[in-house]
Order: C-alpha cells, then sequence, then structure tokens
DNA sequence: TATATTTTGAGAATGTTTCTCATTCTCATC
DNA sequence: GATGAGAATGAGAAACATTCTCAAAATATA
C-alpha cells in the first residue's frame, strides 16, 4: 500500500487556521461532556495555555457555532453554555433547586416542527426546549420540610 | 344600595405598595402586545413619567415576575423580554431575517410536558420553546436571489 | 396624623460578551 | 526551508444588560 500525497482537505475547520488555541478549546469541549461555559472553558484552557485570552474563547466559540460544531443553549442563567454538536439532538431540563440538568429527546419535537412547517411554513434552523422545575429528589426534599 | 366600607383587597399586587410607577409600567406592559424588553419598556414609562429609573423597571418586572402577572422570556437576543401573563399559554417562533415573531400553541406540548412528569419525576415550573429560522416571505426572498 | 415599612432615583458596580489594534501565527507558494 | 499575505491572537477597553447601594420619598397601617 501507497501512501499518496493526498491533498488533506480540512474538513473539521472548512479551510479556517487550525492553530493551537483552536485544536485545545475543541478538545476541552469534546471531554467536557457539553454544558459548559465560556468563563469554564476560559479557565479550563489557561491551565494548559497561560496566556489564552478570554476574547480567543468567544471568537472560537463563534467560529465553532458557524462551523457547526458546537451548540450554544442558554440553560436559566444569562450566559450561554456549549457542547459539542456530534452528541444527538437533544433537549434541556434543569432543576431551580440543584441545578441538575437532565437530557431528553422526544419524537413529539419531531412532530412539533413538522406541524410548524406545514402551518405557518416556516423554515426552522434552530429548536430550544427550555424547561425548568424540580426534580424528583429536590421535590421530595422540599415535600419534607413542610 | 349602599356603599360598605369593604376592605379592598389588593388582589393583583398581594398587598405589596401599589405605587404609581408600577401602575405605569403594568399599564404600558397590558397594552405593548407583548414582547417588550425592559429597556423598551423604560424608554415607554419615561415618557409618561420623566423622572421613573431603570432600576425600577427591573425591580417592577421582578416582583410582577414574581406575582405572577407577567412572564419573561428570552427571544434569541441577550435581553429578555417581558408580556402580560393573562393571554393563552403560547411559545415563539423568530424569524432570523426580518425578526418577526410568531407565537403559537400546540397540544403536542402538554403532551410532553406529561411524559417528561412520569418519566423523570420533574415537576415543572416554566416552559420554554424557542424556535428560530426563516418565515415564509423571508425564505421566498432569498430564493429569489439565487 | 404619626410611624414603621417599602419603594424609589441616581449612579456605581457587576457580569457577560464584543471590539480594537498592534503583534504573532498559519499556510499556500516558491 | 524561507517568504509574504491574510488570518488569528492577547490585552485591555468598550458595550451591553442587569443588579446593588443608600439616602430620600412614598405608602400602608393604626
Ligand atoms: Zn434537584
Ligand atoms: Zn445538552
Ligand atoms: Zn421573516
Ligand atoms: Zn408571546
Amino acid at each position: 500500500m501507497t501512501t499518496r500525497n493526498i491533498r488533506k482537505t480540512n474538513n473539521e475547520m472548512k479551510g479556517r487556521a487550525v492553530t493551537s488555541q483552536r485544536k485545545l478549546l475543541l478538545d476541552i469541549l469534546r471531554k467536557s461532556g457539553g454544558h459548559i461555559s465560556a468563563k469554564e472553558l476560559y479557565r479550563s484552557a489557561s491551565r494548559r495555555n497561560e496566556s489564552i485570552s478570554l476574547a480567543t474563547v468567544y471568537r472560537s466559540l463563534q467560529l465553532f457555532k458557524e462551523l457547526d460544531l458546537v451548540e450554544e443553549r442558554r440553560l436559566g442563567q444569562v450566559f450561554c453554555t456549549y457542547e459539542m454538536k456530534e452528541s444527538a439532538e437533544h433537549q434541556h431540563l434543569v432543576c431551580r433547586s440543584c441545578g441538575k440538568v437532565i437530557e431528553f429527546e422526544s419524537p413529539l419535537i419531531r412532530r412539533l416542527v413538522e406541524a410548524l412547517k406545514h402551518e405557518h411554513g416556516f423554515n426552522l434552523t434552530k429548536i430550544e426546549l427550555y424547561m425548568e422545575g424540580y426534580c424528583k429528589e429536590c421535590a421530595k426534599n422540599a415535600s419534607d420540610i413542610v
């Protein structure tokens, strides 16, 4: 088997420069398991690259969004959280008491998208179902107190 | 018919002071038809009360939320928008091109809530389905260009 | 009306995200 | 491997939404 000089189409970055900062940030994002904020990402990256700038983190996240590599969501807080898009499409359930995030997905959502396309002629690009409440444990503890 | 001195149970404000600022803000919210930002509300209120403070607007919105009078939603932007809760429960569809907001509601959402309650024992307090895309008109214009 | 409690205005402070610009890095080409 | 044009970076300033502080004013209750 000969190793031919195949032009490496830099698939993931679609022609944008592959810098050490971007590699580092993607690596952290992949290993983080999702729902990481820009600041957390920055702190995490700083441990491996002393001089990385918060601006670079934000700029990279912006780029990753454009390249469809990461997904940006707001989970109740003012700030956004980020996670790799490789994981299956899902929605979020956040506990107001303990902050736990439950991910779930449901066929009902796909049906809803279809219905909206038909009824309003809307071409959807983003679906965010955000739900907040009290998880089983926290609801239980609250009722124990009363 | 005698006018008895009935203790006016300040229903809406549940014992909290009824100030001119709060009355003004509720009035604007009611007449605005929904999806108004804190800043817009502030500007609107300033026209009728020169000296009202932006902090008062934020504090009042906080209170109205607690009293369950208004609902706070994020429609894609960094800032929140507010609308009276009197209107039927609904969800939002926002056009990325023209900014148009379409309100809709669907029985599928109620079914989803039931399913989540059963599957995860989650006691839901807030449901925000936010969808983004291109409306019929904007999608059409875009394809005309191409 | 008098008094205790809330609320307000103004501006400072906070927290997140974006911008600016001089310097550095990347990558296609030689 | 060296070169150069263009892209990306670091550092801090700026922008933006939101919250906090505190003295002064308004409100509710008796
Ligand atoms: Zn919980
Ligand atoms: Zn997730
Ligand atoms: Zn549109
Ligand atoms: Zn609405």
